[in-house]
DNA sequence: CAAGCAAACTGTATCGTTACAGATTTTTGA
DNA sequence: TCAAAAATCTGTAACGATACAGTTTGCTTG
């Protein structure tokens, strides 16, 4: 009677092999459920005392909240999606990304999910799932454009999330990008003195925000430094390898040929490298080349050519920390980031 | 009253602006959670007709299970974890293994978590924590060593997982490997065919199985061929780029310089390859080398180094059909596989 | 025609957590 | 001294789904 008076909340005593949970704490301390959880909570109507036995408990039996029952009442999923194409980057600029995620992501509660999407028109689709479903409390997006449907629709819902990359909607949003444009300004400024007067730059694809960061950099270099601008058609760092060579190969046999390169993708540059030894000249020699890269692999191979790092694990990490200062609520102006070559 | 009676279980009308749950669907059917839940999951005592008539309204209202629900209920969560060291691989296994499971888990209702893990000493860390909190149905590992104490323990556990390698302690599980023997053996009579006598071998690190399958198609080779093997010190492809280079560098510079070269990633070869050209050799001039790549970038920058193509993307798509397999309950025999190059 | 049975459907309890509205005891204040 | 206020603590309900144990209805069947 007294007994089942006393705790009718935690009444079945808690198998003490399986997972422990708010009821194994109740049960060993005599407290109630509720009170269990405010304790670990911090609540300020919870005892100064009864909370250190608690948390002594807890940590005693390994506690570690349920996350689906977290989620289920509260809503709060612990999750941040990182929403990635299937088809883009030979080169594996992902692994960087999800490294340096993983790095921040790890000594707080949240795990990073992979939303994967399959084709460019279906980018929006993730996003959608991720916001009917409530999958996830924050969302990574890359390959932004300057008018995104997606961060117009995570903006419209109020919904937390980090772009890799600006857009150019008047919105005000978390982002990280790297500075293309000091990026292709300090390139075409090395050709010119270099000596070289005629340059190429191998883009990004046009609908991309920052092909045209890129190319303001390169313009305005352009102008800057006294040299000429040589045209690349309509090839751009989405297409293969095989046609980056061939176009460029065509283009070295006309009379338009460039003596300076900009490129701004290391796999990119790998396709230039072929074109232009294809042609028999010489980097350095004939031609010179300053290329953006994740990592320094290209120096290893091609030390003629002049790099500039983009830290990409860096990016993740900087990503990471801008969705999870936005679902704590910091506004977004604090939450922006830029970064140089290093 | 009558309406009181009729319906207790779906009793206050959800709002229809809110996200669909069964409870949404009973009230539009008139029928009960149960029945609805029942229903959707084409239970033998469900009609018919009635069947047909949830499953049209489901689809009209675009249901959703809540996850965090399933979850709470029946402990699935439909996650699969993928554990990554986030110290290895400069050159990114990462991107095209992740890619692969997304492909595979596209067309189920799988999630893809990425658990990771600092240092090797803590690889165990991940896996107990995965088991202990229940927060994957199923796990992807890799870097397997032959008495690999992760196997063991999800082994023991009944736990359903995969590993990207073999072990060897007489227990079998789900795998996707590489044939490196095969590889490695294959290697030897390429560089023996063009008239090399003394190979050496940029192995992976003793601990990890891949490493004696790889010894062993060279060993063979070695014996097969009758050429000579040319021992490599203690490094082997878990060291830096820089160190590789270097010992490579001391090795081609001693008598015991070798003329044939087999590598077991791409990422060495560009080390050995600096190492090489830095005491003045050149590749097919006076030593030939063998690399397997994860990707064909080596072949546009050095189309002299014969290059043996590990799809990682295929193995990352046959990893994550053995965990649902094995999570479907078939036998692990059937969830074995290897690939060779191509 | 009543008992038996199958078919079709439904209510209750539960998973682990937290919001909320008390309940109980102690302290304060006049 | 006694009511009001503060300090602690607790039970109930709910999040969405499903296992389980019914209930209802309509037919057989002897």
């Amino acid at each position: 009677m007294d007994e089942k008076t006393k705790s009718n909340q935690a009444s079945a005593s808690p198998s003490l092999q399986e997972r422990p949970t708010l009821k194994t704490i109740a049960f060993m301390t005599g407290l109630g459920i509720t009170t269990v959880s405010r304790a670990l909570k911090d609540a300020p109507d919870i005892g100064a005392e009864t909370k250190e036995r608690v948390r002594l408990v807890a940590k005693q039996v390994g506690y570690q909240p349920n996350r689906a029952g977290v989620r289920l009442r509260t809503g709060k999923t612990n999750v941040i999606s990182l929403v990635l194409s299937l088809e883009e980057e030979v080169m594996g600029l992902t692994s960087p990304i999800v490294v340096g995620i993983s790095e921040v992501l790890a000594s707080t509660p949240y795990h990073l999910v992979i939303t994967p999407y399959r084709f460019s028109k279906d980018a929006l689709a993730p996003v959608r799932y991720v916001l009917d479903t409530g999958a996830a409390d924050g969302v990574i997006i890359s390959r932004t454009e300057p008018k995104d449907p997606r961060v117009a629709l995570m903006m419209e819902r109020n919904f937390p999330f980090a772009t890799h990359g600006r857009t150019d909607m008047g919105l005000i949003h978390p982002y990280h990008d790297f500075d293309n444009e000091g990026f292709a300004y300090e390139a075409v400024r090395r050709l010119a003195e270099l000596g070289r007067k005629r340059i190429v730059l191998l883009q990004p694809p046009p609908h991309l925000t920052f092909h045209r960061h890129m190319r303001k950099g390169f313009d305005q270099g352009i102008r800057d430094f006294g040299v000429e601008a040589v045209a690349f058609g309509a090839v751009d760092l989405d297409n293969s390898l095989t046609e980056i060579r061939a176009a460029f190969e065509t283009l070295m046999r006309s009379d338009d040929a460039p003596d300076g390169i900009v490129s701004g993708s290391g796999a990119g540059s790998i396709a230039l490298i072929a074109g232009l030894e294809a042609v028999g000249k010489k980097l350095t020699q004939h031609v010179d080349m300053v290329s953006k890269v994740p990592s320094d692999f290209l120096s290893w191979l091609r030390p003629e050519v002049i790099t500039m790092n983009e830290d990409i694990r860096h990016a993740g990490r900087e990503l990471a920390k801008a969705v999870i200062g936005r679902i704590a609520g910091l506004p977004a102006e604090e939450l922006q980031s830029l970064s140089r070559a290093i």
